[in-house]
DNA sequence: TCCGCAGTCTTGATTCATTCAAGAAAAGGT
DNA sequence: ACCTTTTCTTGAATGAATCAAGACTGCGGA
């Protein structure tokens, strides 16, 4: 990912292009999965510095745009990558918590149906595969 | 549920009987998908009083024994529910948090198939169907 | 029935992710 | 370049969950 890509994606979704939204945006399209501290991180190592806050709200604000998607497995920190808009989903390693991306495996868009949705309107199906990595087992 | 049920649940899964375990059981068992603070409420109204943290203590004993299943849907504290052992989900509304069971659409161990599991050795496939309820459309 | 010990509960403090609040800085249209 | 709005910085607060040490109690054995 080019820069400007990050800089087009921010100014499609209607919002200001700053270096911090930049470094986010480029740190979780880089490395999925990452832990808020964890961005935070990438983002001081290529801008100097970033506020707690800011990464925050960054993420908030991507997230609610649609360039990222937030995920918190139980007992995991919120964490977030750049792969939105298909359907996919994670397999989460009880041991390390690793997390590793897994298609569908009912095809576009599967699990939306519920035996029965108790009145509920559905809009998305998340699943979390739990198990053990390789290096775990 | 009567008094004796949950006492012998409590003996079969090798765990002491105490008023405290008896009373978290029995008000999981009664209204489930109750946070934490919700049971606390429940169990001093059973017991007269009851410490944070021997709550903690017990609905993770239960949960690690297998009576209780903990749930956390992103965004939200920990819930407990005491329908165990079978294969369902949950959906949850995005605008009152509530939560309701659904049934697994695909037979009895069905969303264990992940198209490509990485090599991660997958035991549960856990389903949160998100979406508006009844009350909140 | 009484004793003893391992397992449980109480009390009180602590951690840590996340949020709140107020002012300073920067983006981007005019 | 200016002004308005959004975003970032700084610093404090919230709240779920955990840690720690000592008191209590279930329950198996004497």
């Amino acid at each position: 990912m080019h820069p400007l890509d990050a800089e087009s994606m921010l100014r499609d979704a209607q919002l200001r292009v700053t270096r911090q939204r930049v470094a986010v945006l480029e740190a979780v399209a880089r490395a999925p999965h990452l832990d808020t501290e964890s961005v935070i991180a990438a983002v001081r190592a290529e801008v100097g510095s970033v506020s707690h806050q800011a990464v925050y709200d960054v993420l908030r604000a991507l997230t609610e745009a649609g360039l990222l998607r937030r995920i918190q497995p139980s007992g995991s920190v919120a964490r977030y990558e750049a792969r939105v808009g298909d359907n996919h989903h994670h397999v989460v390693c009880r041991g390390c918590g690793s997390i590793a991306d897994v298609d569908c495996a009912t095809g576009a868009a599967p699990c939306l149906t519920a035996s029965d949705d108790h009145g509920y309107a559905i809009d998305e199906a998340e699943v979390v595969y739990w198990g053990t990595c390789p290096t775990c087992s």
